[in-house]
DNA sequence: CATGAATGAGTCTTCATTCAT
DNA sequence: GATGAATGAAGACTCATTCAT
């Protein structure tokens, strides 16, 4: 059992290792031995360390991407699809943390590769904002509209990892209403 | 030697080279090529690369604390000391890309490192949140206030940034009249 | 992977280098040339080049205390027995001789680190001498006693090795007559 | 007054430092900071830190000759002057013990340099034994009883400088007795 | 004479990657 | 599949020495 996914634990134990201590100081060692294998053994699963570092922000933001798309997609009426996706984005941040982080490190480091990949978490948002705008709920700037969504979504969780904000008095429905007041 | 002031010219090489490429993945030499020394030159004007890096956080934190409260504290009415705040936060963004993303970088790098500096730039925006929630212009939670308010901002410099969004449509008044929407 | 211990050619080639040229003079690059490998190969078995100066001191001034310190408690008559340690003492110079000029050169460059080593072989002559003195053999100070032993034996190696004397000439039962006169 | 030897300033300075920590690990920095001015004015003086080094040696080991070898060709009766030549030995000593410390060093480092200088400080002492062999006096092997006069008294140095032995308590008439009875 | 910034050749150390077992 | 010793290219840092002022 534990041998079947080595593949599988060498990412999740280079992410977290990534998103805690970044990805340049975060050595094959150490994710060797994290996952309790030693350094060769990584190379019998990925080609290099580029590859996953690459292959880690495919997987997650792929699957960011769709949760969010997901909940844009979704049969409700606008405003609940709007909610739904503020959820969306708070499950995905709260269940993946290091996930979350790793991503927009990611960001940060490698601004040059994010645009080789597509579609990415954003577009999903924007997705939702045009729709919005096409429809009359939105009232402002698309980018200004992706600007907050994605902003007050981040530093909420940022507030919420930094210890000054609890995750149980985070609700969905009150960043919702905030959001929808700000851009309509 | 050949200008007047090495130290400060080796400062400004780091920082853009930081925000480029990252920390870690900047080296000595880089910066010395940059600034047109020898990698030895460096270690006359600072002892460690840890002593740059830190250094250069401390210096444009400080700025940029120093430029928000000014504003936080003027004279005028909230509301105009609420606009003020924004444009000396874009100000300090578009007049230094460099240390805006220098700044968000160490954020994510050195969490840790960060509790040592005080005050931070966040505390001048706790302020004016502070004032406007005892005043009732703010009626949200003052940590959702926060995050609105920085969100918002360094996603449209991000934008502006990644070339989506062009500096000249950037308005202060748009922005400050979207936030002071959302957050009474 | 060249030969079955790398980790002990490293000791042995250390040793021998620093004997000849110094501790700082002598460069890792070096080491990893005499035993054959490349500079890196050496921190899989040592963390430092102070670990292996460090480990070598301790690996060497046991053995050569063990030696002593056996001679020193011996089963036969104390004058057996002095001249036992007199033996012991040049057959670790002369075994070794790398050795124990390393151990000489030590005391002379990390006097302060010695002191946190213990037992150390100068404590094993002191074990002899303290006896020789409760038992009458001895009549000149104790710290006198120890000079004189060590004294002559090390200059004596030390002329061998300058080439002035001839190990062959060396005579154990004239050095120990020499020492029992001077010390009686 | 001050500024007249820097030169001499440099070489005490020097030897001072070599002694306390080697002479790779002194920088000309260091050095520098020790006389009062910066590194560069350190080359006003000398071509190099090699003429430094070297020039010490040259200095201390010719002075320590001069000072035996006087006391060898004394005018004295020849165990007078045995008494004379460790009362020259003990007072080199302990008036300049870095100088001392510095020669011994120098001879485990260079050992191949000590060559080229000629007279050394042992050349007086052989002298001296081959007085006493002549004249009968001197009964064991020049070679030991060469090794057993530096010996005891190296040693002796070294145990005071240890703080094992107080200086007040070295008398040299007791380690002339003891020499003397060693030889004979 | 002195300064101190700069050079450049090293020195220790790290680490992604390879490979014999 | 896994091991872990070894490689080799870099990286941070040091320091004797030079030189413009």
């Amino acid at each position: 059992m534990r041998r079947k996914d080595t593949k599988e634990r060498i990412l999740e134990a280079s992410m977290k290792l990534f998103s805690e201590k970044g990805i340049r100081e975060t050595t094959i060692k150490d994710i060797a031995k994290q996952v309790g294998v030693t350094e060769g053994a990584i190379y019998r699963h990925f080609a290099s360390k580029d590859e996953i570092v690459l292959g880690l922000f495919q997987t997650y933001s792929e699957d960011f991407y769709r949760r969010l798309i997901s909940a844009v997609r979704g049969e409700s009426s606008y405003r609940e699809r709007f909610s739904e996706t503020i959820r969306a984005f708070l499950s995905f941040c709260f269940e993946n943390p290091s996930a979350f982080k790793y991503l927009s490190l990611f960001h940060y480091l490698r601004a040059k590769d994010v645009k080789s990949f597509s579609p990415l978490p954003k577009d999903a948002i924007l997705e939702l904002m045009d729709e919005g705008i096409r429809k009359g709920h939105v009232k402002v700037k698309q980018e200004y509209a992706l600007a907050l969504f994605v902003g007050l979504l981040e530093r909420t969780f940022l507030l919420v990892e930094a210890g000054i904000l609890q995750k149980e008095e985070v609700l969905v429905e009150d960043l919702a209403s905030i959001l929808w007041k700000a851009i309509s």
